[in-house]
DNA sequence: CTGAAAGCGCTAACAT
DNA sequence: ATGTTAGCGCTTTCAG
């Protein structure tokens, strides 16, 4: 027996305006709630529409209409479940719930490829604009998406020699604000682990690490530098390497919440996790729970999310303001691990320390 | 000085058509690349779209060519951020990808408003089908959807009364497991943290969790059931109440992810980590790292979201075989919290209990 | 091989 | 207050 059908025309307008012997128009008039129909043709198409099920074709309507809002948008991100994100998609969501925008995301999940194709598809299927978490790699195509109307926020890192509005961290002074703290409470082998140096944010941490470093007169980060970390496993094993390694660091500073977790379980498994102490930059989820808890500098993802949501809606409300990048603060929330003292404790309180500890985020 | 003009015209099929001196359809030929046209005008559109950025709109496309799968799916779910979720999730992404299929996604958040509105808004866009996470609440507008030509694949609950594809954990089976665990370690007074009991997921487990307790013969249940819980702090407060009310529970099972966090800050809180047992529904991240390791009944969301990606597909091919439950698996990971002592340890292999044990998944 | 015409579902601009 | 016409950007159908 063949299989039936499954070529279910959905109902047209003008099946709709057939069904109630009214005009095509009048059904499009009552369907997009204008004025100007007399309630008893309204009713009668109303029934219609209903016991046809119809539902309007956004997309032909959008072609027709030409530009303008249509309220939706997309937050594409590297993984939407990264805590980081995953909270910062939150606040876009709500912010733009608040204003009846939905939002629909993507992940592209490090493939390069896939963050094009899925900012792609959403400017294909005409969302208003995107709040994009952008990779290290090439970015031509978003210029020219801009141009034809879809309007761009970045979050978290900015393109080079892109010109858009910018939501991030100021992941520089995060970075260095952890140093110092290690610094503060004794350490002067500092190993800090990294990821990819050619993510803007990756290279802005080491910076500000380097800058506190340097600032407090502490020579040498040879060979206690690990970049490239791609994950919590490398993340572990690059830890793992540096503790079990000539002249190990007494102190860890962990560059993102993935290496963070890495970090710990590296300390775990040598059992140092009460001797070397660790900050990682970057909340991670249940790090007071752990023992000892772990010392972070947050970065404030919901408020990140929500200025995004807030500047995209403004461009999409027609602001031409030139394209400003925003740095949000970032806050040391203290939970122990970063507290355990290391061999300079006493010498710790240096000037220069307090010095860099003291100066403003760069604009 | 007025604001320049943002009217920046998408150039068209017929700006390239002008560009090159050829016709609309040779550039729409060359475009799709289809064959039949001579390399010399296919040179030449071709450096026409480029010259004028030219992309072509998909929406157009799709509105004359008529139904027919276009490469996009999505998938709305409660909150991306679940780690449940965005485990699913990503093995979604993955198996779509490899089939060069984009995932689009939306969090809904608790709202069942919100979750309507972005499944209507991703099938307005015309995606092939939707990986949809029900809520409790009414889907007549999903049957409708589905006469439209969406296809639609439900994960980690049914929705009743409706025939659909669904891809879950047996629930069940997962709760009755976990209270065996606990009744074999020597507990009989168990307090359970559920959430909302409209949610089938809840509803399942509790039934599970009744159904250890009569077959091992344990009476008392009252009073050690809390429902409704809605987040980590509603559990946590929950857990204390239990523990600090009379004749306090010696375990504590957790309905799901979120709650088990919250049974574990109340643990902490009380000091009791060491010497209540607890067991938590769905895996959590860090579980191992914690004192106790948390004891959990472990879904597959990796394989939940694998398997539904691929039921989608097949319905987007054409599929018509009658939409089937597809129950995956649990498995208990034991950690530590699950296996502290109860005061029953002696008498706790009692026969009846290994008999539930052994019951097998139903269907 | 290439092009002209018709129309997908809808709405803006005019009629009536 | 309602209906008619034209056309959004594209592809199909059918002629050249």
């Amino acid at each position: 027996m063949e299989q039936q059908v499954r070529q279910q025309r959905c109902p047209t307008l003008k099946d709709v305006s057939a069904q109630a012997g009214v005009s095509i128009k009048t059904v499009s008039r009552v369907v997009n709630g204008e004025t100007n129909v007399t309630p008893a043709l309204a009713e009668r198409v109303r029934a219609a529409v209903d016991s046809l099920g119809y539902a309007p074709d956004p997309l032909a309507s959008r072609l027709r209409r030409g530009r303008g809002p249509i309220g939706a948008v997309a937050v594409v991100v590297e993984d939407v479940a990264n805590p980081f994100s995953a909270v910062m998609h939150r606040a876009v969501v709500d912010a733009m719930a608040a204003r009846n925008v939905v939002t629909l995301s993507a992940s592209y999940d490090k493939d390069p490829g896939g963050e094009r194709a899925a900012v792609l598809a959403f400017a294909g299927r005409r969302v208003d604009g995107v709040i994009l978490m952008p990779t290290t790699a090439d970015h031509q195509w978003l210029d020219r998406l801009r141009e034809t109307g879809t309007q761009i926020v970045l979050v978290d890192r900015p393109v080079a020699g892109l010109q858009t509005d910018v939501v991030m961290s100021d992941h520089r002074a995060a970075a260095r604000r952890a140093t110092i703290h290690l610094l503060r409470h004794g350490h002067r082998r500092i190993g800090f682990l990294a990821d990819a140096p050619d993510v803007h944010t990756a290279a802005e941490r080491l910076a500000g690490f380097d800058e506190a470093l340097r600032a407090a007169a502490v020579a040498a980060r040879d060979g206690l530098v690990h970049e490239e970390l791609l994950g919590t496993g490398e993340a572990e094993q690059a830890a793992i390497d540096l503790l079990t390694g000539e002249d190990p660091p007494t102190a860890l500073l962990a560059g993102q919440n993935l290496l963070t977790i890495g970090a710990v379980r590296a300390l775990r498994r040598l059992n140092l996790h009460h001797r070397i102490a660790l900050v990682g930059i970057d909340d991670i989820p249940l790090a007071d729970l752990l023992d000892p808890g772990i010392t972070v500098v947050a970065q404030e993802p919901e408020r990140i999310g929500a200025l995004a949501a807030q500047q995209l809606l403004g461009r999409i409300a027609g602001d031409h303001t030139p394209a400003t990048p925003h740095l949000v603060p970032t806050q040391l929330i203290p939970r122990g691990s970063g507290e355990i003292p290391g061999p300079f404790l006493n010498a710790a309180n240096t000037p220069e320390v307090s010095a860099v500890e003291q100066s403003q985020p760069h604009f």
